[in-house]
DNA sequence: ATACTATGAGAACGCTCGTTCTCACGCAAG
DNA sequence: CTTGCGTGAGAACGAGCGTTCTCATAGTAT
C-alpha cells in the first residue's frame, strides 16, 4: 500500500533526523547512511532536499493529525470530554523522550524566513489543527472563539513544554481550557 | 556608555539579519558588510560566530523584557490592567513589519538540538517571562497558577501570530486572559 | 556467449561558510 | 628619516554539503 518501502524508509529516517537535529544540521549522506538506500535511489525518488523537506512535513502533517483524532475518537463521546483529551493527547507527546517541541514551529522556526514553502506547510498545519480545535468546541457547545482560545493554550503548551523540557505545560493548559468552557463565561465577542 | 560603538554596530546587524533569515542562514561576512565593520575587528570582538549569537540572544533578551515591563509601567496603576496590558504589547510587537516571531521559539527550533547554549538561552529568556507574568498575576490577586496560564496564552500567540502572518491572536489571547482572571473562578490546583 | 541496461558504492565537483593569513599602508617613537 | 606596529581590505584555507558522475558488476534479452 505504502507502495514504495525505500521511499518509506527515507521518510522514516529523514523525519528522526530532521525533527531531533533540525534540517540544515542533516545533510543528506547522514539520511543515506541511515536509511540504508544508495545515494542514487535518494535522489530518484526526491530529486533535492527540498522535494525530501516538503515531503517530510506533510507526511507528519497527516499522522500528527490522525494520531490526535484517534486518541480524540477512543476517549469519550462527551463532547466537552473529546475536547479537553487533546490535551491528554499533548501530556502523551511530551512525555516522549525524543519529543523536541512542534516540528512545525521548529522549520518555521528554522526556514521560515527564507523559504516561502516551509512557511506555508506551517500555516497549513496550524489552520488544519485549529480548524479542528473549533470543530471540537462548537460540538461541545462553546463558541468558535473558545475554541481559538485553547488553540492558543495548546500552541503555547508546545512551546514550552520544548523549550522547559518539561511535559507539565499539558495540563497547565488543560487547567485553563477547563474553565474557558465553563458556561457563565460569556465569550462571544470574536467569531473567528 | 555601551562603550563600544563598533560592537554595537555589529550587534544590531547581527540581531537584524538573524531574526529575519535565522542565524545558520546569515554569515560572517553578511554581517560584516551590514556592520561595515572589517573582519578583523569583529573576530576581535567576537572570536566567533557562536559568541555573537550568544551575545544577540542576551541583548534581545533584555531589551525585550525591558520594552515589555516599559509598556506595563507605563500603562495604567490597576494591578489587573498592568496583566492586560501585556497583550497590548504583544499586538503592538505583532503589528510591526519586520515582526516574524519570538527570537528565542525561532532559535530554539533552528538549533535548540544542537546547540545547548541556544536552548539555554531560549529556557532562560522563557524562565524570566514566565515569573514576570506570575508576578503581575498575583499583583492583580490572582494566583500564580493563573500567571502560569496566561503566559502559555502569550506563547501561543507568538507563535500563532507569526505562522499565521497576523496580529489577530493577540486580541484572542487578551479575551481568555480576562476570563482566566474573572473572580469566581477557582483555579488552585497548580501552585507553579 | 554477447551486448545492453540498470544498479551499487562512493569519488568528485562546485559552492558556501567560518576562520585565518597576507600584504600594503599610515602613523607614532626614536 | 626610519623602524616597527596596528589596521584595513580582501584573498586564502579547510571543511561540509547538495548534487552529479564514474565505473565495475550483475542480470537479461537475443
Amino acid at each position: 500500500m505504502d507502495t514504495n518501502p525505500a521511499r518509506e524508509r527515507i521518510l522514516d529516517a529523514a523525519e528522526h533526523l530532521f525533527y531531533a537535529r533540525g534540517i540544515q544540521a542533516v545533510g543528506m549522506d547522514v539520511i543515506r547512511n541511515a536509511s540504508g538506500v544508495t545515494l542514487r535511489r535518494l535522489y530518484q525518488l526526491f530529486p533535492s532536499k527540498g522535494d525530501l523537506v516538503k515531503a517530510y512535513l506533510a507526511r507528519r502533517d497527516a499522522r500528527w493529525l490522525q494520531s490526535l483524532a484517534r486518541h480524540v475518537d477512543m476517549a469519550t463521546e462527551n463532547p466537552r470530554g473529546r475536547l479537553l483529551a487533546v490535551f491528554d493527547w499533548l501530556e502523551d507527546w511530551f512525555t516522549q523522550p525524543d519529543f523536541h517541541g512542534c516540528a512545525f514551529i521548529n522549520s518555521f522556526g528554522e526556514l521560515g524566513g527564507t523559504s516561502p514553502e516551509v512557511a506555508a506547510a506551517a500555516r497549513h498545519h496550524k489552520d488544519t489543527f485549529h480548524a479542528y480545535l473549533q470543530e471540537l468546541a462548537t460540538a461541545a457547545g462553546a463558541s468558535a472563539a473558545t475554541g481559538t482560545q485553547i488553540a492558543l493554550l495548546a500552541e503555547g503548551a508546545m512551546s514550552t513544554a520544548a523549550i522547559s523540557g518539561t511535559p507539565a505545560s499539558a495540563s497547565h493548559a488543560k487547567l485553563a481550557a477547563q474553565l474557558l468552557l465553563t458556561p457563565g463565561n460569556r465569550n462571544d465577542a470574536f467569531p473567528s
